[in-house]
DNA sequence: TATTATTTTTAGACTTGTCTAAAAATTTAT
DNA sequence: ATAAATTTTTAGACAAGTCTAAAAATAATA
């Protein structure tokens, strides 16, 4: 069994490891779990012990198999969670994260079993990431930033990059949600602004939403 | 903001209050929370010193008003995750309680609001406790235990003294549910065992048995 | 490659919540 | 009312998780 914080600590390395090659450092585990390296080298080493990382002085970590599993299990408690948060109890998708943060420690398999066929056994998150199935393994879907595409290609929306609360709500005041149909009408070389269409709406963007915003190719029409 | 530790200690003073005269004693609450005395010593210290408990060494303590919200806070939680549970979850009433112990800890006010509403804003969770409102206030339902009443009285089985899982397990077993009208067809005197009409079965049970299910008087048929 | 800068680890300290063992206060019983 | 039993508190220790400051290792640069 694992305690809240070393549950917080395989989190924290499990999202790491996904964009950095070879081992996550001391100085990146701290930065995201807003600790000192020093707490980070202390932890590390219990949780070497406990076989879930491992371990060389100086060279950073890695999740072994064990590891990768009781992480991918807290990460799929948080995004299920976050899907009752949105689907059941009227929460916007900004307001979820931190709540999910508390909901995913909770201990009990029954509990997430039946939590995820009571919401229908949901695929993705309310920010379109995916969420492990029981063994820890995610659905890859192929998705490319809407900053790639050209003029005149679509997709659909599917996900962002950026889940801070000012991001997603201005996604929300803008009318862009998950789900719906992007088209790049223009793009403007200068500032590399884009004009799209979503739903009925024209809307000019800058290429910093742009290259938050992830679509799902979209063939035929 | 309280720690857990703070509000299954609060928790633990608000139950023990309600059924004892005057403070609530170091023993009590120790074997209440399976701890030693000396730590409940420590604790009551710090609670005091937050002024949620009075405190007056070897006296014992009683909450202060803002104890007293604060605890029946972590109730009306715990007991509104029970119902969930049950409800949409479909636990069995004898397997809520450890989950709930978990639950009744997150913390999110807007959470608890709309799981209120979600569940359209029950009254007693599934052993028929009453669950405190916003304010801590709870509706006091007239109740009596079945072993008091007498030959050809009924009543509807509203609630359990003791919800120990065997208990509860038992009454699922005997098809003893909240909500069914009883009625006393006959009372042994050597043993004080009762004969029971429960639907329309026909039961023995055990005097035990009848000082651990609440009864609200049935007027009328 | 020698020196500087950065990263990581160690050493020691602090907080929270717990414990054991012993002392102090209170209650019970003779 | 005094002795015995019980309850409660104090004193000191420990584990988990964190911190600061300093030392050690690695990486970058001239």
């Amino acid at each position: 069994m694992f305690t809240l914080s070393e549950e917080n600590y395989l989190k924290a390395i499990y999202h790491l490891e996904l964009d950095t090659d070879g081992g996550v450092s001391t100085n990146a585990i701290a930065e995201k779990l807003a600790t000192k390296a020093s707490s980070v080298t202390d932890m590390i080493k219990k949780l070497s012990e406990k076989e879930v990382v491992l371990y060389k002085k100086y060279k950073g970590v890695t999740l072994t198999i064990l590891g990768k599993t009781v992480a991918a299990n807290v990460v799929r408690k948080h995004r299920l969670w976050e899907v009752f948060l949105v689907e059941k109890l009227n929460f916007s998708w900004h307001e979820v994260h931190e709540v999910a943060e508390q909901l995913e420690h909770i201990k009990s398999s029954k509990l997430i079993n039946q939590l995820d066929r009571f919401l229908g056994f949901p695929t993705h998150d309310p920010h379109g990431d995916p969420i492990p199935d029981k063994d820890g393994n995610l659905k890859i879907v192929e998705k490319s930033l809407l900053s790639t595409l050209s003029k005149n290609e679509s997709g659909i929306c599917i996900g962002v990059d950026d889940s801070s609360s000012e991001f997603l709500q201005f996604l929300d005041k803008k009318g862009i949600t998950l789900g719906k149909k992007i088209t790049i009408l223009d793009k403007e070389d200068f500032d590399d602004s884009l004009s799209i269409l979503i739903g009925d709406k024209k809307l000019s963007i800058s290429n910093k939403i742009a290259s938050n915003l992830y679509i799902r190719a979209h063939t035929g029409q």
